[in-house]
DNA sequence: AAGACGAAAGTGGTTGA
DNA sequence: TCAACAACTTTCGTCTT
């Protein structure tokens, strides 16, 4: 009954490219949802008189009583709407942002939406909530971004997030996994210009690197970049630290320690 | 001149008493 | 709640291409 009330309400513009994005941006919430009735609704007071004062008839009483009634219910009904409504939107536009498909933006609303039903919003903020929804939901899909990339975007810091996003998870069992370093590698390699070799290249180190265990304990993207780095060595599009540790936010020192390691251990020569 | 290297000190988050 | 700890970062001087 909820669902028929939403609004699209997304950016009016549709992006083609982040730089045209960026660009026509203008601003956060693409609607402000403080006033949701407009001004236009009538309160019904408590006092059992008329405009002028007067008592008013038992008849009109019950009557008087049933409207009250519902002013109450439509009340409760439409904060929580527009609660949702408000999540929503910022569901939309932090998403919009960090170009993620529509599907993972739905399957941030589910979760939200289950953290509503089961009151977990209480004492956290909806921005910090939706936030921490559509980061899982991130993960769930195996598109991971970062908790930094989505913070960056949120109007909650990173701190927060995080927060409910361990309360969510653990309220709501959400099993996740811990992120897995080939699912950063896609979006690397297209970000560096890689061919699809490269990439298939560095999912092979990786693997052969998870089987042993070189990656438990270690930061995923730091792994990532690492092979990936190796990869494109390897195959003759050699990338700069400095370029893989860029796309995949960490120092040029992981990088270099996280790829001397996996020489090492892989048993791999890159050099020359 | 740019890239790669590695030592050393600092930071934030997890873990275990 | 606090301290220890590991991973990662920052910074910086040096070596290599």
């Amino acid at each position: 009954m909820l669902k028929d009330k939403f609004y699209d309400l997304g950016p009016e513009w549709r992006a083609f490219d982040s730089d045209q994005r960026d660009k026509r941006g203008r601003t956060g919430a693409p609607m402000t949802f403080t006033i949701h009735d407009k001004g236009l609704s009538t309160i019904i007071d408590w006092r059992n008189k008329d405009v002028h004062g007067r008592d008013i008839s038992p008849t009109n009483r019950a009557q008087i009583y049933r409207l009250r009634k519902w002013q109450r219910r439509i009340r409760v009904s439409d904060a929580a709407e527009r609660n949702l409504a408000f999540a929503m939107a910022e569901l939309d536009r932090i998403s919009s942002h960090l170009s993620l498909p529509r599907s993972i933006r739905e399957q941030a609303a589910i979760t939200y939406r289950r953290a509503v039903e089961e009151n977990l919003i209480r004492g956290r903020s909806i921005e910090s909530v939706t936030a921490a929804c559509l980061y899982g939901a991130c993960r769930i899909r195996g598109v991971p971004r970062t908790l930094d990339e989505v913070a960056e975007h949120a109007r909650v810091d990173k701190k927060e997030i995080g927060r409910s996003y361990r309360f969510i998870t653990k309220e709501l069992n959400l099993k996740i996994n811990p992120t897995n370093p080939i699912d950063y590698m896609p979006r690397f390699a297209s970000e560096l210009g890689l061919s699809t070799g490269v990439q298939k290249r560095a999912v092979e180190i990786l693997e052969a690197a998870i089987k042993l265990g070189l990656t438990s304990g270690r930061g995923p993207m730091g792994v990532a970049a690492a092979a990936l780095y190796i990869s494109s060595i390897e195959k003759g599009e050699r990338r700069t630290q400095r370029e893989v540790s860029e796309v995949a936010k960490v120092t040029e020192v992981t990088v270099r320690n996280r790829y001397k390691e996996l020489q090492e251990k892989l048993g791999l020569n890159v050099d020359v």
